[in-house]
DNA sequence: TAGGCCATCTGGTCCT
DNA sequence: AGGACCAGATGGCCTA
C-alpha cells in the first residue's frame, strides 16, 4: 500500500523539485531569499481556487466596467514571463474606487466589531455581578471573572450533590481555584468578612465559636488551618482583623469605621492590617498604608438570591440594623445597591440556604 | 520600566 | 456581498 503510494506520487515529486531546480538556476539570487518559495507556491496553488473563486464570483457580481478594464490591465503587469502562470483566479488591480469601497467595508466592519465587544463585555459585566466578590468601581478582570463564575457554578453543583454545606475553607478554596493570587486574596477576604460578620451577629457573648446555625461550618479552627492561618487572627473574636484591609494588586476591602460594631471599634482593630490572605500559598502581597485604605474599593460577597426574609443573613458590614442606620462610610453605598440581587430567581434559594442556614 | 489588562483595528474564514 | 466570529497586532493606561 505505502510502496504504491510512493510509486505514484514519487515521479511527481521528482519532477517538480527538478523544476524547482531549474527555476532556482535560473533566478538564482532570488532564490535565496526565499527558500521554501516552491512549497508556498503549492500552497497557493492548492488553497487558491477554493477562496478565489467565490471572491472571482463576487467581483464578477458587484464589479463595474472600470475594473474589467483594471482585470485586463493586471494580465500584463509585473508578471514575467519567465514565471509560471499561476492559475486561479488573478489579483485585480485596486482602483480608486474599490479602495474606497473596501475602505468603508472596513470602517463598517470596524464599528460592527466595536458593536460585538461591547456586548460582550456588557454580558461580562452582567456576569460579574452575580458572581461572588463584585464591585463597581473596582472590576475583575475578565479572565478572572470567567475563572470565578466557572467555579462558583462546580461549588454550587458540589453543594448540591452532597446535599450540605461545606466549611467556609473548602467553599473558598473551591472558588479560588485557578484564580490569581490577588482575585484568590479579594475572594477569601470576602467570604471570611462575611463569617466573621455572621458570627459577630449571632453571638455577641463570649461563645462566638460554636456556631450551628452559622452559614458555613465554622469551628474556631477554621482560619488556623495552614493555608489561610494569619497572625491577625483575632483569638477572641473568632475572625480575622480585615478591616482596612487590602488583597493586593489594588484590591482592597473598605469596612465602616468603627463604631458600627463593637468588634470594629475595639482597640484591638485600631492600627492592625492584616496581610492579605493566601489560599494558594500562605500569605502574600502588600500591606497597605492607610492612606491607600482611602480608596473607594468595596468587596463583599453576595449570595445570589438573599432575601431580606432572612434579614439577620444579610450582613455585609456588620450586624444588622447599622446598614440601614446610615453607619457606612461615606464612600460605601448601600449593601443591597451593590451585592444584593433580589430580582434573582427563586431557585437560588434554595442553594443560598446552604449558606444562610 | 516591565507586565497585565484592555480597546480597537485588521485580515481571514465561514455562513447566509 | 455582507455579516458574524476569531485571532493577531498595536498602542494606551495603570501598577508594582
Amino acid at each position: 500500500m505505502l510502496s504504491r503510494l510512493f510509486s505514484e506520487v514519487l515521479p511527481d515529486v521528482q519532477r517538480l523539485a527538478a523544476d524547482w531546480v531549474e527555476d532556482n538556476e535560473v533566478e538564482d539570487d532570488k532564490a535565496k531569499e526565499d527558500d521554501h518559495e516552491p512549497c508556498h507556491l503549492e500552497e497557493d496553488e492548492l488553497d487558491e481556487p477554493q477562496e478565489g473563486s467565490s471572491r472571482a464570483e463576487s467581483e464578477m457580481a458587484g464589479d463595474d466596467d472600470e475594473d474589467e478594464e483594471a482585470e485586463e490591465e493586471e494580465c500584463g503587469d509585473e508578471n514575467s514571463e519567465d514565471k509560471p502562470k499561476k492559475r486561479g483566479p488573478k489579483k485585480r488591480k485596486m482602483t480608486a474606487a474599490r479602495v474606497e469601497r473596501s475602505k468603508m467595508r472596513r470602517v463598517k466592519a470596524n464599528a460592527r466589531e466595536r458593536m460585538r465587544m461591547h456586548d460582550l463585555n456588557s454580558a461580562l459585566d452582567n456576569l460579574r455581578k452575580v458572581v461572588p466578590c463584585y464591585s463597581k468601581t473596582q472590576k475583575l478582570s475578565k479572565i478572572e471573572t470567567l475563572r470565578l463564575a466557572k467555579n462558583y457554578i462546580l461549588a454550587l453543583g458540589e453543594i448540591l450533590r452532597n446535599g450540605k454545606r461545606p466549611d467556609v475553607v473548602t467553599y473558598v478554596q473551591m472558588l479560588c481555584k485557578g484564580l490569581s493570587q490577588p482575585t484568590t486574596n479579594l475572594v477569601a477576604g470576602c467570604l471570611q468578612l462575611n463569617t466573621r460578620n455572621f458570627l459577630t451577629e449571632q453571638c455577641s457573648d463570649g461563645a462566638r465559636f460554636h456556631m450551628p446555625s452559622s452559614p458555613f461550618s465554622v469551628h474556631p479552627y477554621s482560619y488556623r488551618c495552614s493555608r489561610l492561618s494569619s497572625p491577625h487572627y483575632q483569638p477572641g473574636t473568632g475572625a480575622l482583623n480585615l478591616r482596612s484591609h487590602s488583597y493586593g494588586s489594588g484590591y482592597e476591602a473598605v469596612y465602616p469605621p468603627g463604631g458600627t460594631s463593637p468588634d470594629y471599634s475595639s482597640p484591638d482593630y485600631e492600627g492592625q492590617h492584616s496581610p492579605p490572605v493566601c489560599l494558594n500559598g500562605g500569605l502574600s502581597g502588600r500591606q497597605q498604608e492607610s492612606s491607600e485604605t482611602d480608596r473607594n474599593y468595596h468587596y463583599s460577597v453576595h449570595y445570589s438570591g438573599l432575601t431580606t426574609s432572612r434579614p439577620s443573613h444579610s450582613i455585609p458590614f456588620g450586624p444588622s440594623g447599622t446598614r440601614s442606620g446610615g453607619a457606612h462610610s461615606e464612600n460605601i453605598p448601600p449593601f443591597h445597591d451593590v451585592h444584593l440581587h433580589h430580582d434573582r430567581a427563586p431557585p437560588y434559594e434554595d442553594l443560598n440556604a446552604f449558606f444562610h442556614n
